[in-house]
Order: C-alpha cells, then sequence, then structure tokens
DNA sequence: TTTCTTACA
DNA sequence: TGTAAGCA
C-alpha cells in the first residue's frame, strides 16, 4: 500500500505519517526507483497503534519507547505506560475540579457583594495554590519499585527490635472483619502493595480493586491475584470516578503522607465512595501526641536510636486528629489498636 | 497524478 | 503537523 492509502485508510495526513517515519516511530520499505514508501499490515498496525497512543495524548517521544518496546517482546510496558497515563490525567482532573471550584466560590463572592471582595478573592486564590502544592509534594522517598519483589518476605521476617510488621497478619484479618463487607459489594485499597489486604476480601468472595503508586509493587500483585484489578495512582489522586464503592481500606500505607495530605487523602477517598460508604484506615500511628512524646522517650532510654530515626522518617497519625476529622464529617468510628503502633479506625458515615 | 524532500510556520 | 515549492 502506497502512503495516500494508508493516510486514507487511517484518516491522517501523508504528512503526519512521514513525520512519524522522520521521528523513528516507523521504517517503511521504500521503492528503489522512485523512493514511494510501501507498507505492510506490520506498518499498519504499527501506525494504528501510535494513532492511538497519540489519541489519548502520550508525546511522541514515549511512544517510540513502548513501540520499542514491544518490538522486543515486552507486552507489559505498554499497559504500564498506559496506566501511568491514566493516572496523570486523574491527577490534573482532581486539579481542574478544584480549580473550577475555587472559580465557583470566586463568582458567589461576587454575586453577593460587590466591594470589598477583592482581598477574598486572593485568600480563596491562596487557599487553592497551597491545595496544588500540597498535592505536587508527594513522591516515593522509599523506592517501593525497587522493594516490590522482596516485600512479603520483608514483612515475615521484619525481626529487627523495631518491628513495625509486628501483628501484621492479625491487623490484616481484623481490617476484614470490621468492613465485612456483603456480597456484591465493591471496594478499593489504596496502596495495595502486592495485595495482601486486597486478597482477603478476594478470599471471601468480595470484588475489590487495589491502586498503588509503585508499578512494580503492581506487577507483584497481578502475579499473586491475577484477577484483581489494579491501577496506578496515589491518595491525592484516586483514579476512578466520583461515588464508585461501597468501602474503601487501606494498610500500611497512611503514614506515607503529611499531615495536611492526610487530609487531602481523607477527602479524595470521600469523593469516590458511594455516600453510604464506610472507611478503614490500619496503619502505624499514635493515639495522639502525647503518647508520640512517651514513645520517643522510650525509646531514647533504651538508645534504639534506629527506632527513632524511623519514626521521624515517617509520617505516623496522629489518631485523635484522625478521628476528629471523622466526627467533623459525620462518621461514627470504631477503634483499636493492635499494638502500640499499630491501630485500625473504622468509620462509617451516621 | 502522485509522491518525495526541504523549508518554514 | 500543515502548507507550499520544486522535482522526478
Amino acid at each position: 500500500m502506497k502512503i495516500k492509502d494508508i493516510a486514507d485508510k487511517l484518516k491522517i495526513s501523508p504528512r503526519a505519517i512521514r513525520f512519524y517515519e522522520e521521528k523513528g516511530l516507523l521504517s517503511p520499505i521504500k521503492q528503489e526507483h522512485n523512493q514511494y514508501r510501501t507498507f505492510s499490515e506490520k506498518e499498519v498496525w504499527r501506525l494504528q497503534t501510535i494513532i492511538s497512543l497519540r489519541e489519548v495524548g502520550m508525546p511522541i517521544g514515549e511512544i517510540k519507547k513502548v513501540l520499542d518496546q514491544i518490538d522486543e517482546g515486552d507486552q507489559d510496558e505498554l499497559r504500564y505506560y498506559l496506566e501511568l497515563q491514566r493516572a496523570v490525567m486523574f491527577s490534573q482532573w482532581v486539579e481542574m475540579k478544584q480549580i473550577i471550584e475555587t472559580t465557583d466560590q470566586m463568582i458567589h463572592l461576587l454575586k453577593q457583594n460587590q466591594l470589598l471582595v477583592l482581598e477574598d478573592i486572593y485568600q480563596l486564590a491562596e487557599g487553592s495554590k497551597r491545595l496544588r502544592e500540597i498535592r505536587k509534594n508527594w513522591r516515593d522517598r522509599w523506592n517501593f519499585d525497587r522493594q516490590a519483589v522482596i516485600y512479603d518476605e520483608f514483612v515475615r521476617n521484619d525481626d529487627q527490635s523495631f518491628n513495625v510488621h509486628r501483628n501484621y497478619d492479625e491487623a490484616l484479618d481484623l481490617t476484614v472483619k470490621w468492613v465485612s463487607p456483603k456480597a456484591g459489594e465493591f471496594g478499593l485499597d489504596i496502596g495495595t502493595g502486592t495485595g495482601n489486604l486486597a486478597g482477603r476480601f478476594l478470599a471471601t468472595g468480595i470484588q475489590i480493586a487495589g491502586i498503588d503508586q509503585s508499578k512494580e509493587m503492581l506487577k507483584q500483585c497481578q502475579r499473586k491475584y491475577p484477577q484483581m484489578e489494579t491501577k496506578l495512582g496515589n491518595f491525592l489522586a484516586i483514579p476512578y470516578l466520583d461515588g464508585q464503592f461501597d468501602f474503601v481500606v487501606t494498610s500500611f500505607a497512611f503514614h506515607h503522607l503529611t499531615d495536611e495530605q492526610k487530609q487531602l487523602a481523607l477527602e479524595e477517598i470521600r469523593r469516590v465512595l458511594k455516600s453510604h460508604g464506610r472507611i478503614c484506615i490500619t496503619d502505624l500511628m499514635f493515639e495522639d501526641q502525647q503518647k508520640r512524646i512517651q514513645y520517643v522517650e522510650n525509646l531514647k532510654k533504651q538508645g534504639q536510636l534506629n527506632a527513632i530515626r524511623a519514626i521521624e522518617d515517617e509520617y505516623y497519625a496522629d489518631r485523635s486528629r484522625l478521628l476528629d476529622w471523622f466526627k467533623q464529617h459525620g462518621y461514627i468510628t470504631k477503634q483499636k489498636h493492635i499494638n502500640v503502633l499499630l491501630h485500625i479506625v473504622y468509620a462509617v458515615p451516621s
């Protein structure tokens, strides 16, 4: 097939096709005598792929990478790239929603009083900007991609004197028990990792999706639970539309967020939850500030410097603040500490 | 006619 | 990527 045939068939311009070739995405054979390009079935397929990926906004450079990897027989990477795209789109969407809300508030202010609102508007803008900053500031400081393969083993053998994974199984089991999902309900596990919590729900026949910001973790999870739906994403931009889930759970993940980010995360969780949706947070935290100080003091006395550093490196929640948030937002809570550090907080809308 | 290359927007 | 020019 010649270039015009392909162009017509795929509804793009011949120029575009040449352009892709120039960028190294295609390499059609050129006829000896007149340099006309000849396209085989394979090239058509390739072009279709390019067009599809362009359609979802992937830049040429990225498409080249993906294509190269597919050539090497690597289908997984395409899936990953698409998931990544989706996750990025979702964070933009969440941000966009935020901006629209702020705009609405400004409009509202202007409608109400004509004068002296400039300051209020400025305040709104500042607040909006700050939210964006908080969202942007999330990054994986722990390199979960690298931990993925050994994670499960690590959890089992975490036998350091300061063992944050103590009572791991017990806590996860109890989480399932507290949520006690009914048949037909759909849940979400945020920071699902290798799927240890989500797997427990699946085992009882409950549908649950898992999100994680680490693609390697998701690969492990997928390997363990092939039937589970997983997506790339994080607490601050959950890659799902509003009102999708009956319950949201999360274990050993919430402490990777700063206090400010925790607030946003809770709002995000509420967004993807149905109106009666419940939340269960199983994580390392302190009952309150007092307990935290006490705990650190104790470690100091015992000379457990590593443990102190570990605690300071994470953002273990202040449980009392968490409970306050739930109360303010109309939830009834139930909580329990499995050990000094490990707590479960379960919240149901009243 | 059709495609190609090159240059420029 | 679109448009245009000059060629084969």
